[in-house]
DNA sequence: GGATCATACGAACGTTCGTTCATAAAAGCG
DNA sequence: CGCTTTTATGAACGAACGTTCGTATGATCC
């Protein structure tokens, strides 16, 4: 039963059109996203994309939960095989920039790219965006307080302030690399990065 | 001869147009801006606000332009008032957080929202954007060097990399405030901002 | 006062946008 | 086999887009 060809497929062309959805709109914007666009990028009809979202919201909706899934396999999943606290900590970060650099999506961070863009425009889009970010600066804030605990960082280190501080390091690299085109940006993080953990860490040689 | 009433009325029309056209750029992007919205918004003619500009594309280039006044009056004039070195250096990011902060822009810093929408997409646009950001981390690493050839900064202090790292802090800031709903990040931004400099400054109690 | 200039307008152009709908093609199921 | 379900198509919609053009309104200048 669970073998129908006609869902296989369509769950095959919703994958295709995401995934350049996701490129086109890391570079120029979730607004800038056209149905039409897409569907001739595709060498598909127009209606036919339309028909597989209902509509715009939804197409950018869907957009937001695929690259959500690329975040989380590319940056969260590496991080999590790490050990807790200061290893998983540095992982996250070096992964973050990793992905960054790497070009996963070609805009660089799709988050920090669609945050921007609707950062000021409330409505459903905004909310969907702000909980992507509230849920990575929660994973920092969380492991940091666990390495705190395991008695790697102090305890003058407050785990939201230094959630916000590294998080502020690497979205600065990927913004100061795509638009001043300057790869050493993300060397500049990570000296930063591990100069701010170096500074708060019991042991300060036990960060690499 | 220069009391020309025509090109007086001329140049406010230009005036009030920008000053729209920037305030819903910051919200909803530069390539949002849309003639017919903006002459709707102002009550004057789709063509009367076309002729000004020619193009979209020069309309904004002339955004950008002014953008660039309202950050110089807001942000880079009072710092210069300031005293060289790491006086102006704490005057320059309380500078930018304020401005960022009290909104000059409704949707927070011009600049920040349009370097992300634009970072991507070579042309004019992004060029001018560039530049604007250059200039900027320019003035503060100068000013970092200032410091410390007044002492004030140990030589360990790299210009560019401090520059880069203040300059990270205030965005997410901006960021943060913005998307999360969060104005308690611009505290953050300070607190972390002041313990960099008293980590670098020879007299870390000179940082206020 | 008449010629000249810059500013602003209204109508229209061709395109693209998101969206709707009737219909064809193909796969599963009785 | 027919009947249903799912995917995909093509034509069409009204609205908005950037842009062009001919024209009207006044202020400036000779």
């Amino acid at each position: 039963m669970t073998q129908d060809g006609r869902l296989a497929r369509g769950n095959e062309s919703r994958r295709r059109i995401l995934e350049r959805a996701m490129a086109t709109a890391s570079q120029d914007g979730l607004e800038a996203l056209s149905i039409g666009r897409l569907a001739t990028d595709l060498g598909v009809s127009k209606s036919g994309v339309f028909a597989h979202f209902g509509s715009k919201e939804e197409l950018q909706a869907a957009v937001i939960r695929a690259a959500g899934a690329v975040f989380a396999r590319e940056v969260i999943a590496p991080g999590l095989n790490l050990p807790p606290g200061l290893p998983r900590l540095l992982g996250l970060c070096d992964g973050w920039l990793d992905y960054s650099q790497r070009r996963v999506f070609p805009g660089g961070c799709f988050f920090y790219a669609a945050g921007a863009e609707f950062d000021a425009r409330p409505g459903r889009i905004r909310d969907l965006l702000a909980d992507a970010r509230r849920d990575w600066l929660r994973l920092c804030a969380q492991t940091v307080t666990d390495a705190r605990h395991l008695g790697e960082l102090t305890e003058a280190a407050d785990p939201v302030q230094v959630a916000f501080e590294l998080d502020a390091l690497a979205c600065a690299a990927n913004s100061t690399a795509l638009l001043l085109d300057e790869p050493l940006a993300y060397e500049r993080a990570r000296a930063g990065i591990r100069d701010r953990l170096r500074a708060l860490a019991t042991r300060p040689d036990s960060v690499p």
